[in-house]
DNA sequence: TAGATTGTTAATCGATTAACAATC
DNA sequence: TAGATTGTTAATCGATTAACAATC
């Protein structure tokens, strides 16, 4: 089972959250002044509006050395300490399928490097899109996607296409040997228990905001329970 | 019930996730095999790979009529207060900044409407972008934001906007009386205690990913219980 | 009735927060 | 030293799971 799996080696998904949040600030901070060399649990727990035991507990996980005292931890060692965590400097290479608008985004998107991610090439279904190169990767017909996932010995494949196209190029991609799936069709995908589907939900997050704005309203209205418009 | 209680008690965020993973299923079920018309919450579990008390608990959580012991509940009406509980029968109105490949992906797609999500203009920096329509939507430039966030009296904004815009552009939103923020720029935004953002985290998703990877490397490798470091 | 499924109450588990001694 | 910050141990909180009686 994934979860007791992960469990047991003891990395909370929570923690994954929070880590590329520090990254994030810790990155940030250091732009805008790069004189600063320390940095206090407390003062990132402020900035970023949470606990700062939590984070103190997060640095101690991912730390490589002990914080010190009075000063900190050196944000420098820490960002690559961060990093290093999250894998960001071994690369993990991915194949997409689906070159529509989201799709592209993704080819597009530079940040991805940053992060450890190497998209090395997309598959699609439409004739049209097949043998454009978008953003320097090589957009493929879908039926060549498992023959090269396994000649690529990619570990990542993105899925971009509709829902009703999403599990067959799921299945796909398992026979070519995929270990990860990236998933943002809005369908639960069905895998073998080796490999791993994060769902990127945005119908979820929607529902999360949804949700915010109906609490509101009914907090300015006084009433418990009013409709939402 | 479900949807009175929902603005008064603080719902947990794990439900709202797992509510739309029940109603992908069912909806597929339903699309699948007509004729089936009651569903058990174990049935639902062993599909989706949940707990079944876990399940029954969320759709009691949810649902207007109780479920009957030994049929389980109606397809239909499950679906209905699912969408209900979930707000999608209510509209919430948004704007999109940033009409690069990611904004330009949600313009396009069609699905938010089922969701209760309609977007109903985007703003850009780019001159050239300006003027434009895409799927029926104007793209105004960027420094008309804050007035038309007031003037249309949205409620919601998608900022797709690069991170050294993203701070700027939720500033302008929050003037113009925007509650919801969805940020997909890779950056920690300041914003008042009654602004909820919303940061669509694909960082963290790809070292949940990276993660996984790692784990089996790993565990192939015949290391059990070792942590990265 | 017998068996499946319901909803509820109690136990467990994990994650967060509080308290505190150690250290620079 | 005095004060800030560390890491750790204990308490709390919330969410998940287990146990069970009620019901069709």
């Amino acid at each position: 089972m994934g979860a007791q799996e992960r469990a047991s080696i003891g990395i909370s998904k929570q923690l994954l959250i929070r880590l590329p949040n520090y990254l994030n600030y810790l990155k940030t901070l250091r732009k805008e002044n790069e004189s600063l060399i320390n940095i206090s649990a407390p003062t990132i727990a402020a900035a970023l509006g949470q606990n700062e035991v939590q984070v103190r507990k997060d640095l101690a996980a991912v730390s490589s050395s002990a914080g010190k005292p009075k000063t900190g931890f050196c944000i420098k060692e820490l960002i690559h300490d961060i990093e290093s965590f999250l894998g960001y400097d071994s690369v993990d290479e991915a194949v997409l399928a689906g070159a529509g608008n989201l799709g592209r985004a993704f080819l597009s998107y530079k940040g991805f490097d940053d992060f450890g991610l190497k998209i090395l090439m997309a598959f699609d279904k439409d004739e049209k899109v097949v043998g454009q190169i978008i953003a320097g990767k090589h957009i493929m017909p879908i039926d060549r996607l498992q023959e090269f996932c396994q000649r690529l010995k990619v570990n990542i494949g993105i899925i971009t296409v509709p829902a009703e196209q999403a599990q067959e190029v799921c299945d796909q991609m398992v026979r070519g040997g995929i270990l990860a799936i990236w998933n943002f069709a809005p369908i639960h995908l069905s895998v073998p228990d080796h490999v791993l589907v994060h769902n990127e939900n945005m119908v979820a997050s929607l529902a999360k905001l949804s949700n915010h704005l109906a609490e509101r309203m009914s907090d300015e209205d006084g009433i418990k329970g009013g409709t939402k418009k």
